[in-house]
DNA sequence: CAATAAACATGATCTATGTCATGTTTGTGA
DNA sequence: TCACAAACATGACATAGATCATGTTTATTG
């Protein structure tokens, strides 16, 4: 039954796919971290989410129709994914509604997050944002570390401007400032949460 | 089998529901226009999207687990909605696999038009972002008028605002000007678009 | 391990948009 | 139709964040 499903590895500097492509393929992140992204002509870029093992991804509308991808999909580092040709997906679900149904709820989490993440654009200064974003990495990929929680995911200054709709010289700035307060401390390479409620204040704080 | 649809009615000032409130239904809008919006403490607004007939809402994750609405939801002016409750909803998808695959590529479309925005509100200015606004108004919710294109929603400089992501004051700066630059005409009860080109160039000039 | 490129840092501006204030016009309900 | 409330308008000013420039530190790779 799930023969049609196969395993496909990518890393740094490839493309899964790019903004525009035919859609052709379901997917589903085993292993590594993917970057959504959406980019203007003039080449400045707007990371939409970073999906972690278990996300899927093009599971909806565009890989249904004739359409194109309206983002593209790059890895940060090494990934393997797991595809299957859109033909067979929509079969699969016909057969299958208990897995349509996870689908809708899958889908309905996502949307509800980009709703969330419109509100913070519309709504929140950079620099809570910018919080807001280190308090849900800390919280969906971060272990323990001697002084406070790590984060698993290497992320350099310019991929959290990316994340949350500033420039790199902005989230320097305010990396750097997070980094006086002691909320945080490191930088890509080992990057530690150091007050977490701190930065949760900071998140919500008017 | 649809008679678990009932059909409910709602005027302006009222709300279908508010954030917060725990989710009982799942809706379609069948008349009018219901506004799904997000606020903070303090009052500030932030409109997601206008609902029209034949849209969905509720239709999602958070209608399935004992969530609570994470934005509520208001009608402009009168509206009728029709409403399943959830149990109801999710046994019925449960045996129409079809019906879930319409609903899954409804929320894939939703998502992808969430993400749009966030790209708008990521990278572009304010007023290519209202210019955006009223090029996809007009051709959703148009009709032909001897100077151009008349809206059929009535919405105020502070509705646009909400919508866009800017405050009242720019909202009313903006279409001042475009007033000015003959792109559009009138106000709230009679908005007519004139330059549906010029809007379109404005909003993708980088 | 040297060389080269990313990533990080920080200062000096500039500007789009927010904020506050005040006034006019338009709509609406008693 | 009068009164009251929205909606629209516009100026003065404040400021968050962008832009540009230059330098240091940290990674990466041949």
């Amino acid at each position: 039954m799930l023969q049609e499903l196969t395993e496909a590895h990518y890393s740094k500097h490839d493309y899964i796919f790019r903004e525009g492509d035919p859609t052709e393929y379901f997917h589903i992140v085993k292993e590594g971290t993917v970057k959504c992204v959406k980019s203007t002509p003039e080449g400045k870029e707007c990371t939409l989410k970073m999906l972690m093992p278990g996300d899927l991804f093009c599971c909806d509308a565009a890989a249904f129709d004739g359409a194109s991808h309206p983002g593209s999909a790059q890895p940060m580092g090494d990934v393997s994914i797991l595809r299957m040709r859109k033909k067979a997906y929509f079969e699969m679900l016909q057969r299958n509604p208990a897995a349509a149904i996870e689908v809708i709820k899958y889908l309905g989490n996502r949307l509800n997050e980009a709703q969330e993440k419109t509100k913070d654009l519309a709504l929140d200064r950079a620099d809570q944002r910018l919080a807001s974003l280190l308090v849900d990495l800390a919280t969906r990929n971060g272990i323990k570390d001697p002084n406070g929680i790590r984060l698993t995911i290497r992320l350099t200054r310019q991929d959290m401007a990316n994340m949350v709709g500033i420039t790199t010289e902005t989230a320097i700035r305010i990396m750097s400032r997070f980094k006086r307060d002691r909320l945080v401390s490191g930088t890509a390479n080992r990057l530690v949460i150091r007050d977490l409620p701190g930065l949760k204040t900071l998140a919500s704080a008017s």
